[in-house]
RNA sequence: GACCCCAUCGUCUAGCCCGGUUAGGACUCAGGCCUUUCGAGCCUGUAGCGCCGGUUCAAAUCCGGCUGGGGUCGCCA
């Protein structure tokens, strides 16, 4: 049975990378019916924190991925010192200045990985290794050989950071005698300037996505879009999808480069496609979180405000940018509508707000009818007038559709944010 | 520097294994349409097989070299 694992350490919190790597592998277990285990590894005493080992676990959740066991190595050190102790007997390990070191020995080290093909190894940057530190700690590469071999680990799935640690710990399956797994070894994600990703050139960490409003299903999407293809150029793409037909070989060989723009599309594709009722349960719990909702607004008026921003948007957390209009009433005409505003039109407007008061149903479609009707008793093209309005009221040139605005944010509103923009008016001549 | 991996539009990719395609899709960008705006929607367009050889009637596809990019060289993981 195909058993696979994700073996994170606790020393920071989940990236986009790990998320990457953990997900092929929770992929490939759950397609071919296995068994999936986390290993934390935490043996790094001085770097391993508890705050983000929990985020580590609340981020795969998050995404959608779940595992069957869960095992940590700091739980685990007599094993490891028992079998380092095991190969000091055979002759294979010996102490030296408090450590057990690992020797060596091959001609060449050929590893058939399911992604690469084969690679060969002629050799290696050490003779020797620490395996066991003078602190009685095991080190990574073996740690990692015992425990994948203890727990029966059938398919490898890591970052081909990994690549070159492989010969290594092939060397220590054999001293164990063991028989090592199969290894598949997945490229990196690369920043947009290349090389590795770094917090200098943005977010890097699932948390940090998820706070700023993406959907962990796009985030998987995304993710899985780096590096494979599901074919038949299809790129909207469900987890439950991608089980059945994600192939290990389909993986890419070559590292991908990260793209925020097309993340951002994608997200906006599942913002999309959300049902406004769920959405509007999401965007509740976001703006909460963020502290940005006032006390006094209704699910009801939220529902209104998603319905209207559902299809422009890329991530929730716009809302609280191109949306800010709905819930505050402190915002200023943003410098580029000068150009608009230069043109006064206060008696106008005030026309304008006389035949609205009239409207007792303020629904878009009454008010667009007032509203037109308005405009051309005024002899004004409809846009000279929509375009102030939109600025009085949203404090922007840029937005939804004016009559949909209006009608969400009500007659009184409307009416005090116009009146407004005449005062603004009066009070630059 | 040593060892290892990789190479299709600016980016993500399909095609490569089993040579013969107008080299397909998506993001971005540009232009147009819609029209009450737009960062939304619709349509169109620009743009690619890194280079040099070899094999072959024929090479993005097979082989070699070069160049370029990436990873690893801790008693970190």
């Amino acid at each position: 049975m195909v058993k696979t694992r994700f073996a994170p350490s606790p020393t920071g919190f989940l990236h986009l990378g790990g998320a990457r790597t953990c997900l092929f592998s929770w992929l490939y277990a759950r397609k071919s019916k296995g068994k999936f285990i986390l290993r934390i590894e935490d043996t790094d005493r001085l770097r391993s924190k508890k705050e983000y080992l929990e985020e580590i676990l609340e981020s795969l959740s998050w995404l959608g991925i779940d595992w069957d066991e869960i095992f940590y190595q700091s739980q685990r050190l007599s094993i490891y010192r028992e079998y380092a102790q095991k190969l000091v007997e055979e002759g294979k390990a010996y102490y030296r200045e408090g450590a057990v070191f690992f020797k060596y020995q091959f001609d060449e080290v050929e590893i058939d990985d399911l992604i690469r093909g084969k690679v060969t190894f002629r050799e290696l940057p050490k003779q020797e290794e620490v395996i066991i530190k003078s602190d009685g700690t095991p080190t990574y590469n073996f740690a990692c050989t015992v425990d994948d071999a203890l727990m029966g680990i059938t398919h490898v799935i890591r970052g081909e950071d990994h690549l070159s640690n492989t010969p290594k710990q092939i060397l220590m399956y054999k001293a164990l005698g063991v028989f090592p797994p199969r290894f598949a070894h997945i490229p990196m994600i690369l920043s947009q300037s290349g090389g590795k990703m770094s917090k200098r050139e943005g977010a890097t960490s699932i948390r940090e996505y998820r706070a700023g409003g993406y959907l962990p299903q796009a985030v998987v999407n995304y993710l899985l879009l780096l590096g494979w293809s599901p074919g038949g150029n299809r790129e909207i793409i469900s987890l439950e999808e991608a089980i059945q037909t994600f192939e290990l070989k389909g993986v890419n060989k070559n590292p991908s480069t990260f793209s925020q723009d097309k993340f951002d599309w994608l997200n906006s594709q599942y913002i999309k496609l959300k049902p406004i009722d769920e959405l509007t349960t999401l965007v509740k719990e976001f703006l909460e979180e963020k502290k940005f909702l006032p006390q006094k607004v209704t699910l009801d008026y939220l529902r209104k405000v998603v319905a209207l921003f559902k299809e422009r948007i890329s991530k929730l957390g716009d809302l609280m940018d191109w949306g800010y209009f709905c819930f505050y009433d402190d915002f200023s005409y943003s410098p580029d509508t000068q150009d608009i505003l230069k043109r006064k039109l206060s008696k106008e407007v005030e026309v304008l707000i006389e035949r609205l008061s009239q409207i007792e149903d303020f629904t878009k479609e009454n008010i667009e009818k007032e509203f037109r009707q308005t405009a051309h008793f005024l002899r004004l093209k409809a846009k000279d007038l929509v375009h102030p309005t939109r600025i009085a009221l949203t404090g922007r040139k840029i937005g939804p559709g004016l009559f949909e605005t209006m009608e969400v944010l009500g007659k009184e509103k409307v009416i005090e944010r116009l009146k407004r923009l005449c005062h603004w008016w009066e009070e630059r001549n």
